[in-house]
DNA sequence: CGTGAAGTTGAGTCCGCTCAAACTGCGTGG
DNA sequence: CCACGCAGTTTGAGCGGACTCAACTTCACG
């Protein structure tokens, strides 16, 4: 423990990683046994509490993140306090892909978390040696991408049954095991900023949809789809 | 798509390129002379006729395209046929950081439009000496996060007027110089489907604003703001 | 249980949509 | 040179989906 300021982060080790949950999603697939060792010595572990913002809206960010459990909300602010939720991260999923002097939004916990974090200079080092990280970040971020645009379709020319159903329906498919069920880490509001919607067009909505028979049961956060074909 | 696919690429040469409006901000720049010679033997320039697609949706794309001269808009439909402009490209911009099996949009020319292609097989290699270039990629596909979200925040938060002036004000930041007319190079019908407007709604938006004064003039594709504060 | 936060439901309004008609600019041919 | 046609755009009238404001219910937690 050398400053406070660090105190929040935990040094990696060779160990912990090889148990790594994300380990075939992160830069570290890139690297041997050795240079994983090589890697822990200046690569960080941190835990986020929920609620906490891991980068804000404006301010610097030098390292690369990658969520190794928990997930965050990404979340836009205009002048008057309108509040846009452009993005939601999960297990696996990068943060901080270039450094920059002003990141365009603020990561905030939904439930306790855990990422691990790479500096820039670091990775800049390791990808002389190994030009594969760069390319990972490269289609990460086509991947990023791809999911802005198809953010951008929903919030462009769906109604707000369309935009409902699209979200859950990206939810489940997440799921290895194709299960009917899902549970929301994000409160009502929080899809309702995502979806571009009040959250009591939201909340209509899921009744409508539980109605018509598009979902069997909506009760909290947990939602189960109607896995019957039809009637 | 035709037999003559290839007619109309032309073999770059270097004065050409030395010559090139946009050398500076494309990865022409990580390159010196003599390099350039070498890149000009495997690169290629060609003109896209107004209307004609780069590339399209769902379609394989193996290179990265450069916008010397032009603009495109960036198209990805629904199943019903409905249409979403996800982005415009202009002069200097990029289309393609990677390589894909199915690329998620369809690139439209504006305007008769000349464009540099790069085979990301070439880029590759080149990058081996000069590991600017992918940095060059990363932090161009950063900023096109950052213009995803600002275009997120747009269509989930923003109301019809601010939608059209936000989008105004982004094409005259792009001017140099300040002037306060600027000419779009895209139809009322492509604005609206970029705004999730309908193109009665932009029509009647723009009407309004030049009621109230934020516009001097607007007449057809020519568009003058409001120099004066105010009155 | 009591309290507050999160979520649901209700009633009425309004912004942007729909359908429809009129207008404008521009190339084409008589 | 004007008539014509057509695509792009503007304007009009009425409607409806999502919003606003407000009350109520449910849930988590002490």
């Amino acid at each position: 423990m050398s400053e406070a300021h660090d105190c929040a982060f935990q040094r990696a080790n060779a160990s912990f990683c090889a148990l790594c949950k994300v380990r075939e999603q992160s830069i570290c697939a890139e690297l041997d046994l050795g240079e994983m060792e090589d890697l822990a010595k200046t690569m960080a572990h941190r835990p986020v509490k929920e609620g906490k913002a891991l980068i804000a809206e404006g301010e610097e960010n030098d390292s690369l993140y990658i969520v190794v459990d928990g997930s965050f909300r990404l979340v836009r602010h205009l002048v008057d306090g309108r509040r846009q939720i452009v993005g939601f991260l999960f297990r696996g999923d990068y943060l901080g892909m270039q450094p920059t002097e002003s990141s365009f939004h603020t990561a905030e916990a939904l439930e306790p978390g855990l990422v691990c974090r790479f500096p820039h200079s670091l990775l800049d080092e390791l990808s002389v040696r190994h030009p594969g990280i760069k390319n990972r970040l490269l289609a990460r971020g086509q991947t990023e991408m791809h999911k802005a645009e198809e953010h951008i379709v929903l919030l462009g020319k769906k109604t707000a049954e369309e935009r409902v159903m699209s979200f859950l329906e990206s939810l489940r498919d997440k799921n290895e095991a194709d299960d009917d069920t899902i549970f929301l880490s994000m409160s009502r509001q929080d899809v309702a900023d995502y979806l571009g919607l009040r959250l009591e067009t939201l909340s209509r909505t899921l009744a409508v949809l539980k109605k018509r028979g598009d979902l069997q049961e909506v009760s909290g956060r947990r939602i189960t789809f109607n896995g019957s074909a039809s009637d």
